[in-house]
DNA sequence: GCATTATTTTAATCATCATTAAAATTATTG
DNA sequence: CAATAATTTTAATGATGATTAAAATAATGC
C-alpha cells in the first residue's frame, strides 16, 4: 500500500502523485464531457489504460475523486491569481492578467478542469472545504476589483454582482471548450480583453454599492 | 391514463400541464441545488408532497424529467429572445433587453430554470433535438451582435467569443442565485447593463473576425 | 536473483435508486 | 349516486455501477 505520507518526497510518492495527477485530470474531462452521472469509473479508467478497479488504488471512492478534482481546480485557480497579483501595476490590469492566467491553464496543458457541478453531493466536510476554497477565491477577485476602483483604473460598480458575472462567464468555459488549439489560442486572446472590456465604461446610473 | 393528445385543450389536459410544470421547476431546483447524480426521485416528489412513483404518472423516467427541464429552460430563453427582437431599437438596446428578459424569467417565478449540466446523458434523440435548441439559440444572440455592430451600437467583435462570454455568465446564474427575492432585484438591475457595458467599448487591438 | 513492496486485475458482492404492477383512492360526469 | 376515468400509493423487482477482497503481476532495493 502506498504510504502517503508527508515528510521526504520519495521516488514512490512522486510516482504516485504523477499518476494520480493523469486520474484527475482523465476524470475531468469525463466529467466535463458527459457530466458526473454520467461517468462511470470505467469511462475514467478507460482513458488511462486502466481497469476500474484501479482507481481505488489512488482514491477512497468516486466522491473523493470528485472532491480531488475540484480541489485542483480551486488550486489552479487560486494560483493565477496570486501571479497576477504579484506581477499586476494597477487593479484592472491585474484582472485582465488573473483572467489570462487562469484561461490559459484551462484550456492549455493544466488539462481539463472540472467543473464545480457537484459539490452538494460531497460529503460535509469536503462540501465545506471546497466550498471556503470558492468562497475564498470569489473574495479575492472582489478585492481586486475593489484595488482598481480604489487606484481609479476600474470604474465604480457592484461587486458582487460584477465578480459574479465574470467569474460565470470564466467557469463556463469548460462547457464549451473541448480542447481544440485554434479554439484555445483564441480564448485566451479575446476573454480577457472582452471580460474587463465594461470594467473601464462609465456606467450610466448605478453609484457603487455595498 | 392522461390521454396526452392534443387536439382541444380540455379541463384534465390543462390540469395535467399544470402539475406537471410544477414538477419540472421542482425538479430544476433539486438538480440546480444539488446536481443530477445528487437528487433522487424521490428529492423531487418530496418537494411536491408526492411519492416518488407518482411522478411516473407524468414522465416516463428520470431522463426524460431531464429533458423536459431542458426543454422548458430553452423554450423561456427563447421567448425572452423573441420579446427583445420584436420590442428592440437597435442591436445593443435588443441585447440588453433580451438579457433582462431572460434574467427576470431565470430569477423570478418562472421558477428555477435548469443548467444543462447533463444533456450528454440525455438518449441520443433528445439530446439531439436539445443541442439544437442550444445552438439555435446561441446563432440568434450572435446575429443580434451583428446587427448591432451593423448600425454601429455596438463595436466590432469576435462574436463567438463575446457570445461564449456572454451567454456563459448568464447559464452560470443558477449556480449561485437561490432564490433570495433581494438578489433577484440585484440581478435584474445589475446584470444586462454589466454583461452589455463593454460591447460599446472601442477594441484596442482586435478588429472584428469572422 | 530474492524478498519486499507497489500496482493492477479478476471476480464477487452490495447498495441505491429507478422502475413497474397492481391496488387504492380521488375526482369527474352523466 | 353510480360509473368511469384520473391520480396516487404500496410493495416488489431489477439494473447499474460502485465497492471490496483476494490473487496476480510488476517494480524496486538489497
Amino acid at each position: 500500500m502506498q504510504s502517503q505520507s508527508s515528510g521526504t518526497e520519495n521516488a514512490i510518492d512522486s510516482r504516485f502523485r504523477v499518476k494520480r495527477d493523469r486520474m484527475l485530470k482523465a476524470a475531468a474531462r469525463c466529467f466535463n464531457l458527459k457530466g458526473y452521472s454520467g461517468t462511470s469509473l470505467k469511462d475514467v479508467a478507460d482513458l488511462l489504460g486502466l481497469t476500474d478497479a484501479a482507481l481505488y488504488y489512488y482514491v477512497r471512492n468516486k466522491q473523493e475523486l470528485v472532491y480531488l478534482c475540484y480541489v485542483r481546480a480551486a488550486d489552479v485557480g487560486r494560483e493565477a491569481m496570486q501571479r497576477a497579483i504579484d506581477e499586476g501595476e494597477n487593479g484592472l490590469e491585474t484582472v485582465r492578467r488573473y483572467l489570462r492566467y487562469h484561461i490559459e491553464c484551462m484550456v492549455g496543458d493544466q488539462g481539463p478542469i472540472a467543473i464545480m457541478s457537484e459539490i452538494p453531493s460531497l460529503k460535509p466536510e469536503h462540501r465545506e472545504e471546497v466550498l471556503e476554497l470558492s468562497r475564498r477565491h470569489s473574495a479575492a477577485f472582489e478585492a481586486l476589483l475593489e484595488r482598481g476602483i480604489a487606484d481609479g483604473s476600474i470604474a465604480p460598480c457592484d461587486l458582487r454582482m460584477t465578480g459574479n458575472a465574470i467569474m460565470g462567464s470564466l467557469n463556463w468555459i469548460p462547457k464549451w471548450f473541448h480542447g481544440d488549439p485554434a479554439v484555445a489560442a483564441k480564448v485566451v486572446e479575446e476573454f480577457p480583453r472582452i471580460l474587463s472590456a465594461g470594467l473601464t465604461a462609465r456606467q450610466q446610473d448605478s453609484a457603487q454599492r455595498k
